[in-house]
RNA sequence: UGGGACGUCGGCAAGCGGUAAGCCACCGGGUUUUGAUCCCGGCAUUCGCAGGUUCGAAUCCUGCCGUCCCAGCCA
């Protein structure tokens, strides 16, 4: 059968290389066909769009080959994991699409097997307890171009490493007294494999495994017997394990048990943001934002609330392909994926963030008309919406300018533009302030082009949304803008703080805006098109009926706002 | 100066000895009751560099250059 294009492959590109592996490793029969693949995160911080790459791929893979993708938890640190994390990372991953079914497993369930493999390798005279400190071992370790010396305990005897490592589980020994090694080689070329440690003391209850436990394995002693466990095919990591590799290998080799194919990929970095855990903490920790589901965040939460879809991120997944070779995205690519997927499903509605007051002169006073809107030009059957027309509106600031430039073509006075869905209006009047401030404008307009068009066929060149003043309800707009004022925030010169770079005009909270009645209606996460200007989400947390909150999510394409930066023009 | 990996357009990324896909961005033009969408067109004589093999090389060989990862009882 040939699965080479099945399913979901990336759009437009020939496969990866990891199909490619998968591929050929099915023509051969490696695995008898079988594809099972995990998703191992530590539950020690929130996932975010680099972990939604590695989601997509290993559950996509499982999909796409009729195979199955496991869910596991790398919980062998109990210092730093918390079942807060865990929790996230379920609804997540349920949130991105995909379903693990039964198969939700964590690296503790295998304590105990774990445990009898390391005494297994005690017993072959391939793992020793050693007593040196941390300082001690680091020393003898080496460095990169310096091969390590020998642990002078590294010849003790299996009775007595087995009688010290008992010693270890049982409490009997300190923290930090005494660890499990694997005894391969001190002088090895790949630091990895100089008799890297296996368990290590820690008296910390485990959020799962309770105070059954006070030595708890390594990452490294953890992670390819848990592959191997659950029959995992292809084990994909990121780069950075390259060089566990032969460490995961020798280990499952001398146990004789069954190995997975590891697969290295290159994570993903995006521009004008930050991607380790380490800062993303911090940006929380020191209130640069305001939690890890802050819309401007590149958590998959963060995105969530700031109005992306599930189906976008995936796209985006897939748009970006995977490969090795370490690389920036720009994020004007998963921007591009949030406005093709919105742009099919979301309904228009239209709101006034900057309301210019309009007053229409010979529109008769009091006198109320309903227009038919449509809800979404790009899908009929999205229907229509009545949208209420009177003699006083707003319309959006930057739709009038009293002393235009050339290629500007909306309001100003003595012309005519159309109200979407609704008559052409033409200035007549400014009016200002003391300050020369203009406050309200007086228009015209024609009953003749009650729908948007004219008997005469005359054109208009500029189209504006507008909200009945005495229809609309006010609600909060928050526009967001990239994180840091850089591309690679977290790639800067020595002694430069990635925090130099924040964007302290990264939010800006509106209020007073004017929406018309219908969104009010809006439910927390509905998702809708401002007319002309972008997309936005009724906020998950903030947004009632009483108090609307709506989030942008991504503007529309602004060619004119591009017009203006061309001509360094300065617009209003 | 050790080991492991990677270098194709501004950003992703195909290509696997037969003469540089696609997407984003960008630049033009058309349609349009969203300056949106949609449509059309442009955008690598060249694949880190230098040699070599070959009728033919981004693809094979050699050397060089550059970038990333590794010295946690983190993952």
């Amino acid at each position: 059968m040939d699965k080479q294009n099945a399913g979901n492959a990336p759009i437009g590109s020939g496969k990866d290389f990891i199909r490619t592996i998968i591929d050929a490793d099915n023509a051969s029969g490696a695995y008898g066909g079988r594809v099972h693949t995990r998703f191992p995160p530590e539950p020690n911080g929130y996932l975010h769009i680099g972990h939604a790459k590695s989601i997509c791929l290993n559950f996509g893979l499982a999909e796409q080959y009729n195979g199955k993708c496991n869910l596991r938890f790398d919980d062998t640190n109990p210092g730093k994991e918390d079942v807060e994390y865990v929790d996230s990372i379920k609804e997540d991953v349920h949130w991105l699409g995909f379903e693990w079914e039964d198969r939700e497993f964590y690296a503790s369930d295998y304590f105990e097997p774990l445990y009898d493999w390391a005494v297994q390798l005690i017993k072959q005279g391939q793992a020793y307890v050693d007593s040196l400190s941390p300082d001690e071992i680091r020393e003898y370790r080496g460095t990169p171009t310096t091969p390590g010396t020998n642990s002078p305990y590294r010849d003790r005897s299996v009775e007595e490493n087995l009688a010290l490592f008992e010693q270890m589980r049982a409490g009997e020994r300190q923290e930090g007294e005494c660890v499990l090694r694997a005894k391969i080689d001190m002088a090895h070329p790949n630091i990895n494999m100089r008799d890297p440690t296996m368990y290590r003391i820690r008296k910390l209850a485990h959020h799962r495994t309770g105070d059954r436990w006070c030595i708890y394995p390594t990452y490294d002693w953890a992670h390819g017997q848990s592959d191997s466990i659950e029959g995992i095919t292809h084990s994909i990591c990121t780069l950075e394990f390259e060089n566990h590799r032969p460490l995961y290998e020798w280990f499952l080799e001398q146990l004789g048990v069954y190995r997975p194919k590891q697969i290295e990929f290159a994570r993903l970095n995006l521009s004008y943001t930050v991607m380790s855990k380490r800062k993303l903490l911090e940006l929380v920790t020191e209130q640069h934002v305001e939690g890890w589901d802050d819309p401007r965040m590149p958590t998959i939460c963060g995105l969530r609330r700031r109005g992306y879809t599930p189906e976008a991120i995936r796209q985006f997944a897939a748009g970006i392909g995977v490969a090795k070779v370490n690389s920036t995205v720009d994020i004007a690519y998963l921007e591009y994926c949030l406005r093709e997927d919105l742009n099919q499903r979301a309904e228009r509605r239209m709101a006034v963030l900057y309301p210019l007051k309009v007053v229409i002169e010979n529109y008769p006073e009091g006198e109320i008309e309903w227009f038919e809107a449509d809800n979404n030009p790009e899908d009929p059957e999205a229907g229509t919406r009545p949208v209420p027309f009177s003699r006083e509106l707003y319309i959006e600031w930057e739709d009038f300018m009293e002393d235009p430039p050339k290629k500007f073509f909306r309001l100003a006075p003595g012309r005519e533009i159309r109200l979407k869905h609704a008559y052409y209006i033409t200035c007549t009047e400014v009016i200002k302030d003391a300050n020369g401030t203009v406050t309200e404008l007086r228009v015209t307009y024609d009953p003749e082009s009650r729908g948007g068009g004219t008997p005469d066929g005359r054109k208009v060149k500029g189209t504006s949304h507008w909200v009945s003043a005495s229809h609309a309800v006010d609600g909060e707009v928050r526009l967001f803008d990239h994180l840091f004022t850089t591309e690679r925030p977290g790639d800067q010169p020595e002694g430069a703080d990635w925090r130099d770079y924040l964007n302290a005009e990264s939010r800006t909270v509106l209020t007073g805006c004017k929406l018309e009645p219908a969104l009010a209606e809006a439910q927390p996460e509905e998702r809708f098109q401002f007319l002309r200007q972008g997309y936005f989400v009724a906020d998950k947390k903030d947004h009632s009926a009483a108090h609307p909150v709506f989030n942008r999510a991504v503007g529309l394409r602004d060619t004119w706002a591009k017009i203006q930066k061309n001509q360094g023009g300065s617009g209003s």
